[in-house]
DNA sequence: CCCCTTTTTGACAATCATTTTCATTTTCTC
DNA sequence: GAGAAAATGAAAATGATTGTCAAAAAGGGG
């Protein structure tokens, strides 16, 4: 399909950590191309709901995306710093958010996980 | 202290859901108090600074916030439709999230987990 | 290729939650 | 009560995200 969305599709893939989509804009014009905000926003709001991409939300709620190894589910470790993120899975996370939601009779119990830390890396400087 | 941020812990407690700060500056206005948005803004970063109300991000990015019961750390299993939302504890989530910081080379390891469904009251209708 | 329909694109304006400003009011201290 | 310090709120500013709409690109016969 569409040409521009193959290209924020890449640039996402080029990236270890999560980006937002300003950042993402920024880079690709700095990179030469011609591409719009608008378009950055609905590619990666395409790829997000097709489910290439995860999203998540920074702490003053802005969207930032990652194109993950994974298609499956799992979360993610992420620095705090560089935003450097590694993909994780914890089986007994899945089994407790489950469990814990049926207990209280809700039905089409969903969670959200994430871990936060500074990185090897970051943490030397 | 200041006896706006007492008026809006007290909207706050009243409820046993997530509210926005837009949410309760609406109530208070329709309960007859003159207090200010700006204001209601404040009293939410004090409150959830000093840790009495805890924050979470609806999917849109909006800051959503909660005077829970509980002082010490906790999570949430929050109702899609109505927000009302029971506080929840994982031992297990609280070592697996360390551990796999730890195991990662992070430091300073903190996580966020919320569980998500549609709570028994809502489920009937 | 050429014409026409459908999709994609991007500049610009519009939204909307949240933050800043700044002058006024209230509270505190002496 | 007078003056300094903190709190308040109306209005403007900010900044990410979304909506609009006309121009550009892609597809598909003929
Ligand atoms: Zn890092
Ligand atoms: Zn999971
Ligand atoms: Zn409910
Ligand atoms: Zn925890």
């Amino acid at each position: 399909m569409s040409t521009r969305r193959e290209t924020v599709r890449q640039a996402l893939t080029g990236c270890t950590g999560f980006r937002s989509a300003q950042d993402l804009y920024a880079d690709l014009r700095a990179g030469g191309s011609k591409i719009g905000l608008t378009t950055v926003y609905r590619a990666l709001q395409a790829l997000s709901d097709s489910g290439e991409v995860d999203v998540l939300r920074t702490d003053d709620g802005e969207a930032v995306y990652r194109a993950c190894d994974s298609e499956a589910h799992h979360h993610h470790l992420v620095c705090r710093k560089c935003s450097t993120a590694v993909e994780i899975e914890g089986p007994a996370v899945e089994e407790w958010a489950a469990e814990v939601g049926a207990r209280h009779g809700f039905t089409g119990v969903t969670h959200t996980v994430e871990v936060f830390g500074t990185c090897a890396e970051c943490a030397r400087s």
